[in-house]
RNA sequence: GGGAGCAUAGCUCAGCUGGGAGAGCAUCUGCCUUACAAGCAGAGGGUCACAGGUUCGAGCCCUGUUGCUCCCACCA
């Protein structure tokens, strides 16, 4: 390790932070001690995506598991961070595809078994990626229990939970609207899909009367879909219509006869008061055509064409150019009766932004309600908290109105649906291990389900999936429920609601008592980081210019639990700057250590001592306090002011005075009060700037090569309370302070010393004994005239001054000593020649004798006067040279 | 349509259960003082969005207003 006199001017975090990452990583200090009988602390990692890349939002997610990881193990329990990463079926199977089309390949070309060999490929080549980058930000997460969802056990966990559920009768199999990406070519849950308002055109079209009548004219945003209209609704109480309820019309273009019915969901203020049914392709339709039987007719190819349903001079057409030929034929032929403009949301993928088309489907579902309960209650009677709190009425909000959970993906990458179908009866086999034959008729014919499950089936068993669920494993029974999950608030949906009720009704307890929710982090101007804008801000790089410290800092410093915030280069150079000052702060303490480990001796504290010794135990209070309650954006704060301010501003420069001119006592002592601050201001930082605070903790003499990062947190001292004193100190400081002031308004040179008069209050000029050193190292202070209160002082320096600070009262006869001493010096050669005159007066005998005698004794006299003025100004001159 | 959040110094934002208006950056002044110019010592700058209310006392609590942001829902 750096010796003292070794340590560069400036902090190089590139050059060590690798070293002593691996360091840390290869002596296995990572793992939770299971040795110790406290409480365990674990954080399992929202797994990152094997495609992913570090970028901001992970940055900010595992700086604030690290600095509570780092944190809880610093106070002895046994600390778990459980990192992993997700295999992210559809954004996984997308990047593939996307390689292989390059290379002019499809799925297809290569088959099912082919492509899971490519994506097994694809995980071991980068799925590491991402992890390694984390280890640079300095994540303390215990490698050797690192997961992946579709590993081994997770895979088993998923197997065992879905066959439960199905068991359960929670996992169903039907027909149902769901989210169609014509894209990806495969089902999307509700969370999947962005809405983003579009401008575009309601269409009102005439639908005939089948008995010749006018009928009735129907509003529509998507006129193509009317090919697959089976009938017209409207609301019961609509009296417009009431006589045509019962009645049948005609479907332009396609001539089907359809018939209307009354349904309350129809609001009779909106458009023409009647509505198009769409069953096969729109979610309310099909919930009214339930409940009036109407016919579902498909008209659309899961790749987004027109089928044989729309009639044969759609079918295969694109959707938006059926539309326009459905337009210019009703146009044609006079059903078209408006066109306006209107802006509505349009769903999209949220993977490929490809516009979803709501269609019919059988797929896998998970049915909801009977979930949501328990999770509603757990954190509603607090079991689980979320912090900040408002987030949990976001969870309620969620779970309240949850619909059931459309599982199954039409991908190849992920978990594959443990389901066989017997080809010769048709009985479905949900079972755990391949099934051979069925069981009802005994067939051999057998065939697995195609689909894969939802990426975040898998996810929400990671809390317990990873620490060996389903069997009893030591680490699950040690770990499970965990502690604290970090994540933002645009995952609560996708995980954290997920992961609750997974947790309650496959471990039969909550996942986590603390959900700890941080915002998103932004660009400069506030937007948000994405792709298409191009303006993601890497973090490797601030970690190559800054260090990872330095950004961990700014990641965290002065951040509002639950509020965004931006990245900035200038934050990160802030965070850089303070790493460096502590480096400094350091440097000169080792360097004036002596290679010495010095014990306090609490009876001979100075009044500098025993106030750093304050301030040091008040800040490790309340920076356990703002850990404990995951407040870190003000725990780092607190530290940042502690260590600047407090500790470099003043007590470094305190400490001067006796560290280079006190006795061989002041000295030790001295030396002993700044081991013990650093030492302690080190472990308080460690948790936020890991490297630089390792690095130093390493160089502190007699430690022995102590690890910061095993350190014991710092706990305050009752002895080191001296709050009389820390007060009587800040009172010194104020007048400092005060002197500096007015120093400068009166332009006193810099390293020009100063006379200061003050005056001090009621009771406190005794105070003030043994404060002259610091008030001319600290405020250039040469002389320092402490009058008691209410001595009098000339009115001029009383109105140069005024009151400061509470305690004292100074006053500012400051003077330019420099200057003075010229003065002085000018006053005094204008004596000496003054008292020349006069002597030279007196040696001319014509005066001595013809001069009435009191003239020669005025002379005598004002001789000796003025060599009294003379004397009086060397003395004075000598004393300011000093 | 429902819900949440924000509005504090020129900029970006802190401000815990009501009692001192703060930080970083920027600006201005003076300093390379032997830990640090990635630094030191100072200064200027705010009706804490607006209007009421509660209180001895409000940036903080209550009501309303205005402006902005986000989330959910998706009336064709």
């Amino acid at each position: 390790m750096s010796q003292p006199f070794e340590m560069e001017k400036t902090f190089a975090p590139q050059q060590v932070e690798e070293g002593i990452y691996r360091h840390w990583e290869e002596s296995g200090a990572f793992q939770p001690n299971m040795n110790s009988d406290k409480a365990p602390y674990t954080i399992v990692m929202p797994p990152p995506n094997i495609t992913g890349q570090l970028h901001m939002g992970h940055a900010m997610d595992a700086t604030i598991q690290d600095i509570l990881t780092r944190f809880h193990r610093m106070l002895g329990q046994p600390t778990l961070w459980l990192p992993g990463t997700d295999h992210a079926s559809i954004a996984t199977e997308n990047k593939i595809v996307e390689q292989m089309k390059k290379e002019g390949v499809t799925k297809q070309d290569i088959g099912r078994e082919g492509f899971l060999k490519r994506a097994w490929e694809w995980k071991k080549e980068y799925g590491g990626r991402i992890t390694r980058q984390l280890r640079r930000m300095g994540a303390s997460c215990d490698w050797s229990r690192e997961r992946f969802t579709m590993d081994e056990g997770c895979s088993k966990a998923v197997l065992e939970v879905f066959v439960r559920l199905y068991e359960k009768g929670l996992i169903y199999r039907g027909e149902r609207i769901i989210n169609w990406c014509p894209h990806c070519m495969t089902a999307l849950s509700d969370i999947e899909v962005d809405y983003e308002e579009q401008q575009s055109k309601l269409w009102q079209i005439r639908y005939p009367g089948a008995d010749g009548g006018e009928g009735v004219v129907v509003a529509t945003t998507r006129p193509e879909t009317m090919l697959g209209d089976t009938g017209v609704a409207v609301n019961p109480k609509d009296e417009r219509y009431a006589h045509l309820v019962g009645t049948s019309v005609i479907l332009p273009l396609t001539g089907r006869t359809i018939s209307i019915v009354a349904d309350d969901y129809v609001d009779p203020s909106f458009g023409t008061g009647a509505v198009k049914m769409t069953p096969a392709h729109d979610p309310n339709d099909f919930e009214i055509a339930r409940r009036h039987n109407l016919e579902i007719l498909r008209v659309m190819n899961d790749d987004g064409t027109m089928n044989e349903a729309a009639g044969p001079e759609y079918a295969g057409m694109q959707a938006k150019d059926c539309r326009k030929l459905v337009l210019k034929h009703l146009q044609e032929q006079g059903y078209l009766v408006k066109t306006e403009d209107y802006t509505h949301n349009v769903g999209s993928c949220s993977r490929c932004k490809t516009t979803v088309e709501p269609l019919i489907s059988k797929q896998w579902f998970l049915e909801m309600p009977p979930l949501a309960k328990p999770a509603i209650d757990a954190v509603r009677d607090g079991r689980i908290r979320f912090e900040p709190e408002r987030f949990s009425k976001t969870y309620f909000n969620w779970m309240e109105n949850i619909r059931d959970w459309c599982i199954s993906r039409q991908l190849w990458w992920g978990h594959r649906i443990p389901a066989w179908y017997c080809q010769s009866c048709g009985k479905t086999i949900v079972s755990r291990e391949t099934p051979d034959t069925c069981p009802d008729c005994g067939s051999s014919q057998l065939k697995q389900d195609e689909d894969v499950l939802d990426t975040w089936f898998s996810s929400a068993l990671w809390p317990f999936s990873t620490l060996g669920w389903p069997d009893k494993t030591p680490d699950l029974q040690r770990f499970y429920p965990t502690n604290t999950l970090v994540t933002g608030y645009d995952i609560i949906f996708f995980w954290v609601s997920r992961m609750i009720f997974s947790g309650l009704e496959h471990m039969g307890d909550i996942p986590f008592d603390t959900v700890l929710i941080h915002g998103i982090v932004r660009d400069e101007q506030g937007r948000k980081m994405s792709k298409s804008l191009n303006n993601g801000v890497d973090p490797l790089e601030l970690i190559d210019t800054y260090g990872a410290d330095a950004l961990r800092f700014s990641l965290v410093q002065g951040v509002a639990p639950g509020a965004d915030t931006r990245v900035s280069t200038e934050r990160s150079e802030a965070a850089r700057n303070f790493a460096n000052k502590v480096w400094n702060a350091s440097r000169f303490v080792l360097m004036n250590l002596d290679g010495q480990k010095e014990e306090i001796d609490l009876h001979s504290l100075q009044a500098p001592e025993k106030w750093i010794l304050s301030r040091l135990n008040r800040v490790i209070r309340t920076m356990t306090a703002h850990l404990n309650g995951n407040d870190l954006g003000l725990a780092a704060q607190e530290i940042y002011d502690f260590a600047w301010n407090e500790f470099c501003d003043w007590y470094i420069e305190l400490s001067k005075g006796d560290l280079f001119d006190g006795t061989p006592e002041r000295k030790r002592q001295t030396r002993a009060v700044l081991f013990t601050v650093l030492s302690s201001l080190l472990r308080l930082l460690h948790p936020f700037m890991p490297f630089l605070t390792e690095i130093i903790y390493k160089a502190l003499p007699g430690q022995a090569d102590l690890s910061c990062m095993l350190a014991d947190w710092p706990e305050a001292k009752e002895e080191w309370d001296f709050e009389e004193e820390e007060q009587q100190m800040e009172g010194v400081m104020d007048l400092i302070r005060a002197i500096r002031v007015v120093r400068q308004e009166l332009k006193v040179q810099p390293g020009h010393k100063a006379r200061v008069l003050l005056r001090a209050k009621e009771g406190w000029a005794s105070k003030l004994d043994g404060a002259e050193p610091y008030f001319q190292r600290l405020a250039g202070a040469q002389s320092l005239t402490v009058l008691s209160a209410g001595e009098a002082v000339n009115e001029k320096t009383v109105s140069a001054i005024g009151l400061i600070g509470e305690a004292l009262m100074p006053l500012g006869d400051l003077v330019d000593i420099e200057k003075e001493i010229a003065r002085l010096n000018k006053e005094a050669e204008n004596m000496k020649k003054e008292i020349a005159r006069g002597e030279g007066k007196l040696a001319n005998e014509g005066f001595v004798k013809k001069a009435p005698p009191a003239l020669v004794e005025a002379e005598k006299a004002k001789i000796e006067q003025n060599k009294g003025i003379l004397s009086t100004l060397t003395q004075r001159i000598e004393e300011l040279s000093r």
